[in-house]
DNA sequence: GTGAAAATAGGAACGAATACTATTCTCATT
DNA sequence: AATGAGAATAGTATTCGTTCCTATTTTCAC
């Protein structure tokens, strides 16, 4: 990967916040430093980026949402390999819960908790 | 709210599988029975029975990713007034992750967590 | 300096989801 | 059972975040 003055720039910019930025809003501020920058070359930095572990993607997911339709108190693991979505019991308690209402000083009214790993199947191929 | 046919059928399809599909899998499921059914009364109807807690919608933020410019093990709380996201230890512990592992038969390689509620600055107004 | 490969700018394309609107359907009332 | 008002739908257009495409520019090993 060459070091070009864009991946400089929304590098920079992305390590020198912590608003957890979304991709237009990192593009309006390197528009300000290279005013013809390209939202296209931006979101391929955030991509290779990624890659490199210097960034981590909030809500990566795919961009289909999913419905349960039985619903209730429980969490979902997504296979990695075939995208099968399978029921989790919910592992975050209450003590959990007031925990991080202290740390952050949030009022907490909901969680949600992702899996990620390999089904059955696609460990056996 | 009616008692429609098509909303009749979409909660019949939605309650029928364990798949958790996506909207336009529920419309392919809905168009073998009512061929002229319309992709926006499906996700009309998705939504309006989401809200009646009938179903739940996963992967339901935004549709913006976002991205974190410091990388490390930690979680994510998310204001539901003002969108500010911050930062929140990690409460998954490698105890809760073998017992995911003990009750799915997945292998799990990583979870997310993110905790929904009020931010201090919204809980006051 | 030079050249080849990689990256970029700009714009087109894509796809999930929503908005719009004329028409149809539901259901309380009779 | 008939009526009518308003809620819901079908079909289509539109939005918007993101990705793709390609001619041009830039980087960097030599």
């Amino acid at each position: 990967m060459r070091n070009t003055k864009q991946r400089q720039l929304v590098l920079d910019i992305v390590r020198n916040t912590d608003t957890h930025p979304t991709a237009d809003w990192v593009y309006e501020q390197a528009r300000k430093v290279m005013p013809n920058i390209s939202l296209g070359t931006v979101y391929r930095l955030l991509g290779r980026l990624q890659e490199e572990g210097l960034v981590v993607q909030l809500e990566a997911g795919s961009r289909k949402s999913r419905f349960d339709g039985q619903p209730g108190p429980h969490q979902h693991i997504v296979c990695e390999r075939c995208g099968r979505i399978a029921d989790v019991p919910d592992v975050v308690d209450q003590a959990a819960t007031e925990r991080v209402q202290q740390v952050t000083g949030y009022r907490v009214s909901a969680h949600r908790v992702e899996w990620f790993g390999l089904c059955p199947e696609c460990q056996d191929t």
